[in-house]
DNA sequence: TAGATTGTTAATCGATTAACAATC
DNA sequence: TAGATTGTTAATCGATTAACAATC
């Protein structure tokens, strides 16, 4: 019951990958698991579980291990997925036009509702059944649709300015995919992902095979 | 010069990081930063920037700090980029055609050989300049290009085979996009970048806002 | 009841930060 | 020389793992 500890980033990167487990778990009719069971499967200890879990109050039970459905449920809960996250796209070049096409996004709860570039000859056009908005009408559109989270899909010369806009206007979250550290705003979480560090990272950890 | 240590996972994620940054540095003709200087900018401590830098041997200058130019050129050396790896991209769906149509990869020294699909509607059909080339014939390629790393933007459900497909014949090193894990696999490096994970943690992190 | 498995405390390990002698 | 700043050792902090009493 004690939602008071704070929990640490490492706990919370970690909770997709449960959820998606425990996803697989759930639609394969499997009812219960184990810690131990489930830290074969995904190559961590069940200690980490264990303490991972009850980050949130114990939600296990004892010489029974955890029960799937409910666990997933919580999961879903903690991660506060069933609120349905209104997004935004900003950005309608290659990498925005994947996104606002890739439906899984909707499937986890997250609901897009905004498309938009500086691209005269982009705006009025569609992406699948998404009209693109002019970036000059965003701070109407986010104090009408209360969008939750922004995602940032120009390049990064316009990334800063992006960001500053949406966070001034209410926007709560920030997915950064442009090439550059958007770290330095208050207000506004910010998560990256950045495609090329991970090929970078990858580029060392080959070096010698 | 003892390149004996290991270096840990933690370090080499934040390689990349310092090179954009020591990248703008150069670009705005800096000569020389501290690691004072450098850690104000990058919002870490100077601390872990020269215990970072120290993994690779000495490449700062005491009481002068470190050389731009010469700092960016050994991380450039260290993270192997400098190699023009070979890719290859497997899947043309709406994730994979933004990936082919990214540039930014070959400015950063990823060579894009060859790009595939299993959808005979999709094969024999341009994105760019590349042309979408049939899965049966990925292991022919291989033989005779010998990529070194496969990007996977596949559906999760043909991730794993693609993946083993990829390691089998000599790929050293994967990108995952696709909502699965792919960390099972002997012989070969996995870097997975599951944008769903950095939504679900954000949703998180905005919880209370 | 006996067996299983959690929740949780304690021990270990590793990463980050602080401190400072070495030296440019 | 005096000032600056590294490389590196030592101290601290936090995360992971091990252990086990509690209990279903």
């Amino acid at each position: 019951m004690s939602d008071s500890k704070k929990i640490s980033y490492e706990v919370i990167k970690r909770l997709p990958r449960y959820y998606r487990y425990l996803g697989d778990l759930r639609k394969n009719n499997i009812v219960r698991i184990s810690s131990k069971e489930l830290s074969e499967k995904m190559n961590v200890t069940a200690s980490q579980i264990r303490q991972d879990l009850n980050c949130f109050g114990g939600s296990g039970q004892k010489g029974y291990g955890y029960n799937v459905e409910s666990l997933y449920k919580s999961i879903c809960e903690i991660l506060g997925l069933e609120r349905g996250h209104k997004t935004v796209i900003i950005g309608a070049g290659n990498l925005g036009k994947a996104l606002v096409l890739y439906k899984s996004f909707e499937r986890r709860g997250f609901i897009l509702t905004g498309v938009f570039d500086n691209d005269e000859a982009k705006i009025g056009t569609f992406i699948g059944e998404h009209v693109i908005l002019n970036i000059n009408t965003l701070p109407d559109f986010i104090a009408k649709h209360k969008p939750d989270i922004g995602i940032i899909a120009v390049p990064k010369e316009k990334a800063g300015e992006i960001a500053l806009l949406l966070s001034q206007n209410g926007v709560k979250g920030l997915v950064n995919f442009s090439y550059t550290d958007l770290s330095m705003l208050k207000d506004v979480e910010v998560e990256n992902v950045h495609i090329s560090d991970s090929l970078m990272t990858l580029s060392y950890r080959i070096k010698d095979k």
